[in-house]
DNA sequence: CACGGGTGCACAT
DNA sequence: TGCACCCGTG
């Protein structure tokens, strides 16, 4: 998506470049393009979530790019993508319908015996999972490589950090696909980096002061950029019909002010033009300019810019799609990647455990395992269907207490509770991270520093293994425990029916968890109370995480420790 | 020039 | 899927 066209309208622009050329810098990464590349290799196992370590596959793309930086002696700074702004709301339900119709169609071919056309469609329906973000989070973490989940939009978060001085923490150029960036101004972008360290890159200092160059930008400055992406179509406001990337540069270049551009559309196509266009406008140019971000120095959320009081005032104090501030504590939890910012729930990975050799874990079928995938699926997608029409929710976890109805859905979740000594594991190669979690063999040593799971319920059988990730949490190292989560609303009860080998002391261990998670959830709603002022804001928005986490995102109960 | 439709590609082996 | 690229149409 990003600015339609922008990226062959500055064609002329663009720069070979290789990677090498940022030796000694930092560099920021847009971890959603790597990751979604990264999946093409394993979109069936992913899909399927089969056993075996081909589906980590995408985890072993990413770190081999990681690696290739470090070669260069460039320092990676992984900015990942947090829950979708209001703005956004709308185009992702449908990404997720189409994507759940490709997978069914890829389970038939399947059937069939068709592993190619299969394949085929299983790559069309892949989808980044928060699961998939949080297990390349762990990773990142062994291998002590720099990232950042943004609050919102990675973009913002990159742009914000090619603003700051490497000192605080800055990068100075950024890896990406995606055009959005230059609007949001970022001064140097490598699109198309291969995996040899070889990409394109666009300067915006060039693209501002080249004489030479064909669609001249001379008497443009970065506002009047922005305008010319926002006319030609952006991910917050599609263009005005008949108005694309060339017109809007010609518009821009000629009454250099976008009001009178505004107003001569308005005069010249009449009825085209919707009648709050000229404040979607401005919303638009908004996000790009005071988007919400990260503050790693603060430790808090802020607008990349302040909001000018002039602006303020023409948006009537209204600024919810700019996504909501969020407490400093949970923005430093999310920052951090210990808290799923669509979700708000302390994060899961998509280990599968049943194929995963983990001993210890262990599948409980609970109650009725026949239906889980459509259960969850189904629920997933009313859930998606009801925020079709008013806004959607950003974090539907602060709307458990209202939504009894979800509660009731959500019913089960595995999730096991690993703790990972960082030290044991950091010590080993990036490729052999990811195995060594998963592999029994390789974690026997370890079994003592990897502590117990624990697991709750999610009614599940073998095909739901096959299509809804398995979870488990990790619990990061000393510095941010975080708790676990999930719960069943009334869960009196949450002990699992277990009927596998738990040992007693499991099933204590799990019930004193269970307890604690309890509490955890009361002190969590209390926190949300104290911070009601705060959330009133959270109103509008999108269920949503990683710009294409169709699945989970639904039904749960979350809580996240205290922090 | 905008726009819709069609194609091919990513990853990897 | 998401994206780039090409082509024909209005």
């Amino acid at each position: 998506m990003g600015i339609k066209d922008l990226l062959r309208f500055l064609k002329p622009y663009t720069e070979p470049i290789h990677v090498r050329k940022y030796a000694g810098k930092r560099v920021g990464i847009d971890a959603y393009a790597w990751l979604h590349r990264g999946a093409y290799s394993c979109s069936m196992e992913l899909s399927l979530n089969s056993e075996g370590e081909k589906k980590l596959q995408y985890i072993n793309y990413f770190m081999h790019r990681i690696k290739l930086l470090k070669h260069h002696k460039i320092t990676p700074v992984v900015v990942f993508d947090g829950g979708n702004i209001p703005c956004k709301a709308g185009t992702e339900n449908e990404r997720y319908r189409r994507r759940k119709v490709n997978k069914e169609m890829a389970m038939e071919k399947l059937k069939e015996g068709n592993v190619g056309g299969a394949i085929e469609l299983f790559q069309r329906a892949i989808s980044i999972t928060p699961s998939m973000a949080h297990l390349l989070i762990q990773t990142l973490k062994t291998e002590n490589v720099e990232f950042i989940v943004a609050p919102y939009e990675a973009d913002a978060q990159l742009a914000y950090l090619s603003s700051l001085g490497e000192e605080h923490g800055g990068i100075v150029a950024i890896i990406s696909e995606d055009s959005d960036l230059l609007a949001y101004g970022c001064p140097s972008i490598i699109f198309k980096m291969d995996r040899f360290g070889n990409g394109e890159e666009i300067i915006i200092d060039k693209v501002f002061n080249s004489t030479e160059i064909k669609p001249s930008f001379r008497n443009f400055n970065t506002n009047l950029f922005i305008d010319m992406c926002v006319l030609a179509g952006c991910d917050f406001l599609p263009s005005i019909p008949g108005i694309g990337i060339v017109k809007a540069h010609a518009l821009v270049s000629k009454y250099r002010n976008i009001d009178r551009v505004l107003s001569v559309l308005k005069t010249d196509k009449g009825k085209q033009v919707p009648d709050d266009y000229a404040r979607s406008f401005k919303e638009a140019v908004a996000v790009f300019q005071h988007a919400t971000i990260y503050n790693r120095e603060k430790k808090n959320v802020e607008h990349m810019k302040e909001l000018p009081e002039t602006l303020l005032e023409s948006l009537g104090g209204e600024i919810d799609f700019l996504g909501p501030i969020i407490p400093p504590s949970i923005a430093t939890a999310i920052a951090e990647g210990n808290l799923d910012p669509s979700t708000m729930e302390a994060y899961e990975c998509s280990l599968s455990q049943k194929n995963s050799g983990l001993a210890e874990i262990e599948q409980y079928e609970v109650s009725d395992p026949a239906d889980a995938v459509e259960t969850r699926s189904a629920s997933s997608q009313q859930t998606n269907k009801g925020n079709k029409h008013r806004a959607a929710k950003p974090y539907p976890a602060f709307e458990v207490h209202r939504d009894k109805e979800k509660q009731e859905q959500s019913c089960f979740t595995v999730y096991s509770y690993l703790s990972i000594k960082e030290r044991s594991i950091s010590s080993t190669s990036t490729m052999t991270v990811p195995r060594q979690v998963l592999k029994e063999r390789n974690f026997s040593d370890e079994a003592a520093a990897l502590s117990k799971l624990v697991l709750a319920s999610e009614a599940h059988n073998d095909e739901e293994i096959s299509s809804v990730s398995e979870e488990f949490l990790v619990k990061t190292p000393d510095n941010n425990p975080f708790r676990k989560r999930k719960l069943h609303s009334e869960n009196t009860e949450t002990t699992p029916t277990t009927k596998s080998s738990v040992t007693e002391d499991d099933q204590s261990e799990l019930r004193r968890q269970t307890l604690d998670s309890q509490e955890s959830v009361n002190s969590t709603t209390q926190t949300l109370d104290d911070n009601k002022e705060q959330f009133k804001v959270l109103k509008k928005g999108k269920i949503s995480n990683c710009k294409a986490s169709g699945n989970k995102k639904s039904s749960i109960l979350n809580f996240f420790a205290r922090i």
